[in-house]
DNA sequence: TATGAATGAGCATTCATTCAT
DNA sequence: AATGAATGAATGCTCATTCAT
């Protein structure tokens, strides 16, 4: 792996573990076994760290909500979303976090997590609406945005939702799959007869991540 | 008003004016004329200052979201309610702003959290069930404390999703105005005849306080 | 002596001793034995401190140079004047040796600079009215401004010049004497009959102090 | 041209323009779409791009201030020893800007200094015979190595005098003809009937071009 | 010739906290 | 109660230079 990715790895690893705020940049120099100086040959500032990985989370975000091809669906095509969702969430959990603090020091991370959420609903939209046609939803035509930007603002506070009521000292992949099994049930409040059985299994298959200790 | 008041109120409001990350205590003092070391005097440390604030917090809350005495209600009575709801998020916005990390650093804080919290929860409840039963909501019984999770939620996150949301610099009033009628909205949900005249008087009344500038 | 007192002198000598550009703040603090937290309690940064020593300057300046009461002319008064010459180069003479660089840094101290070279031009060409007048000097009415001018570029500049010309290590108080002697050197090619032997005896007086060793 | 004098040329320009301190080795290999390696293949470290520089200098002092050839001597001339001063001013302001840091951080480099600045000072002492034996300058014999020596002063120093004393960003063309025009008057002092036409067109032809913006 | 990743000592500055008075 | 000088560990970052390829 070329240096430059072992940096966002680390960061991204450290960021998670300890946070944003207290991973200084000689300690993930440190980390790495390499000098201050090189981590500053590949990024101009520990806020250019940050953005690399924010283009990680555009990525991810991009490829993992696109509208599925018409002969797919079926209980694969939506598990792949409900991992997505927790693939995000666990993946940038630092992030999620430190959303205010993080937006608030860099203007300009601002406009582009302003954007990538906006093309996120707009997927997002489509999606329920290919599931309502395909008669795995059922929701009227006028609710449907209103239910992608619902499920926006869950998976976007889940973890500092999460952070600010649990005594537990952080955050788990189980307590992330709570999130999706969250997610879950505002689904099924729309299932049809057709879908309920799959949703069911969804649920169960879920629960059972959930459960799993760290 | 006591020193040790004064130190509560001028952090309070430095905090909700410039963040409580990059409010020093050397600041705090200096804004009050008075040196850091009396301010050690009062407090033993920052952490002690803000749980103070928190104090206000609690009392505010447990004051805040009693139920009403039956002959009460009427209009000024849900108008009290909301206007807790609006107050509590602006005198704390600070707070609200940075929950994770102020609860993150300071374990003891996180308790006293989750214990206000879950009385906040049972006064809500109780609330909404008293609602119910002077016919202004309808809500079936079992949904009642979801109902009272979902606005606490809403309420404990606006500030932190206005801030990533919005390009504005900062939260104003008319922001959290816009706060407090999406809580009227979900009430809206749940209106009987009876009170669908009152809500419609209520949306009124703060659409007007969510219009005016800062 | 007041810390902050302390900070001035020992900065004061540690930029002369060494430059002002590989003296660090640290090193300050350190050779006072204090902590550079203090160092910055008493000033904002390195540039105040510098900005600090500019108002010693300032000061000396200011007082230095002011006109002779009529009864004061004699040899004391004349050698009152070349001595201020000679403190405020070696005094400041950090000063001297970076003033492009100082002052390029600082647009604040350059404003500052202007003023006060533009005051000191001032009472400098009083200063040669006086002389003219007591008949110490004879200089065309017309020409002394520009006579003002030049010793003052030699002045400002003779510490440059001996650091780009002499191979020598550093600026000792015989170069900054000999310095003194060559505005001398230029007072007398305007003596007049009266003055020559006082002027003689300043030669001599400064001629002595630029051949002590060290 | 050959890499090392690219790396030359690169290297004067930019501390032309930017100063010499604030411009790294890596900005210049980057600005000359080189690798920092290449550069240090090359040059041993940036003492020794500058001492290459150096060479430069001292082979146009050699070269621009020889005596002329009897037969030469008109207008021509004096303006071609008149634009060696403004070119040499030009082309190696960073140099004169900087002079006491430069040679201060390389004794070798010092002595080089030194040992051209005597052969100037002989040139130009040679240069004055030369006029004044032509009938174009008066100046007693025992006077004339003075004048060449005020002379070189004012060049060496117009810049740094310059950087000190007028509040604008930078250095101008203009700005060191008007030094070239400094120099003019102190000649002008010495001119004789025959050359006073000859400077009067010289000053006319130097004033021109220190009124002409950048 | 040339690349470019890597080094590492060093710097100005911050801030919660302490403590003698 | 109050002062205010003092602490010191920590932080993000720089840049001339090296060296394996």
């Amino acid at each position: 792996m070329k240096t430059r990715d072992r940096i966002i790895q680390a960061s991204l690893q450290l960021f998670n573990e300890n946070g944003e705020r207290s991973t200084t940049t000689n300690h993930i120099a440190a980390h790495l076994g390499m000098s201050p100086g090189n981590l500053y040959y590949h990024f101009r500032n520990k806020e250019d760290i940050i953005r690399s990985i924010f283009t990680l989370y555009e990525n991810h975000l991009e490829s993992a909500f696109q509208p599925y091809t018409p002969q797919q669906l079926d209980v694969e095509v939506l598990i792949s979303y409900f991992d997505a969702i927790f693939y995000t969430m666990w993946q940038f959990r630092f992030m999620y976090a430190n959303l205010v603090d993080i937006l608030g020091r860099d203007e300009a991370l601002k406009q582009r997590y302003l954007k990538v959420q906006t093309r996120v609903q707009t997927h997002a939209t489509e999606l329920l609406t290919q599931l309502c046609r395909d008669g795995f939803l059922c929701v009227a035509p006028d609710k449907i945005s209103r239910l992608a930007d619902s499920i926006r603002m869950m998976v976007s506070f889940w973890i500092s939702y999460q952070l600010t009521q649990s005594d537990g000292s952080g955050i788990t992949k189980a307590t992330l799959y709570e999130g999706v099994l969250r997610v879950l049930m505002i689904f099924n409040g729309y299932a049809t007869s057709n879908s309920a059985n799959t949703f069911a299994r969804l649920e169960q298959h879920y629960s059972a991540l959930a459960l799993r200790p760290q």
